[in-house]
DNA sequence: ATTAAATAAGAATAAATAGTCTTAAATATG
DNA sequence: CATATTTAAGACTATTTATTCTTATTTAAT
């Protein structure tokens, strides 16, 4: 089930990356991070530009220059990494994509889909960045599933 | 949300289409189905003819023969043709892509994507294609959502 | 047998997504 | 100012998914 697009998926860990190991000076370069999580460089620059213009990230040119929360982790929702990425309207998909499936003639599983859309909205919007990084540094490891 | 490819959206509808809309004779023609649900007839064919080779429809070839469902609309499960449709690893996905998510190493939100693919599953086993049938037939319409 | 009506199979094409590359612009430092 | 470092922008290519097309096979009816 890909419920992401692969530039969702880096983006969101890349952003995980960056909370789970803070670099000293103000900005961390994409390179390093792009480095560190072994995806290429141009791929994740491509990605960071639109969390950019999303006012998810700050970032700044030059020499010790890089890219950097413009928020603090603990307010960065999942929700708003995955809107920026996916776009406005990722959670007002049909899951049999009716054709008109809406309010007025919902499909034969609009009313479950709806409630199973909104539990994942939900969430995401009660996820912050800092949660997840948190379960990272801890190591959560579960021997048995 | 993407859920599900368009093979997969099609070929659920197409089924429903079957079984809210019965034919006279034994088999129902993928050209008529292809014409009242506006779409492809190649692309429909092929599509049946996975779930053909997967149990899930009966063809008959030349005049007057087309598909017909293998079982009972109650006894086929959503899940059933999402599988065929999908492939069966179609619940093993990591939610954020990371490498070696599982039971030894799981992702950040592993546990609660699991949990939420289960529910999806366990609602997908649970949805015959008679039950949703029986939706669009009793013209299920709300007009507030 | 011949013809017409179907599905079967899979090649070919189109569109969307993923990923790479090149050039430009900004900034710090010697 | 010259150079090195870094992101910005977007063209380009590759891969995957979606769709179309062509040919073969099966079957019924005349």
């Amino acid at each position: 089930m890909k419920a992401l697009s692969q530039t969702s998926k880096y983006g969101i860990r890349a952003l995980l990356y960056m909370v789970a190991n803070p670099s000293q000076g103000e900005y961390m370069s994409i390179g390093e991070i792009a480095k560190e999580m072994d995806l290429s460089f141009h791929f994740l620059t491509k990605i960071f530009r639109e969390l950019t213009s999303n006012g998810i990230l700050n970032s700044y040119r030059g020499p010790a220059g890089g890219v950097a929360l413009a928020k603090s982790a603990e307010s960065i929702m999942l929700l708003d990494v995955v809107l920026a990425l996916e776009g406005n309207d990722y959670f007002d998909s049909c899951l049999l994509g009716f054709p008109r499936c809406g309010i007025a003639k919902p499909c034969p599983v609009h009313e479950f889909w709806k409630v199973a859309k909104a539990d994942l909205k939900d969430h995401f919007s009660n996820t912050s960045l800092s949660q997840l990084a948190e379960k990272i540094n801890a190591d959560e490891v579960r021997l048995y599933d």
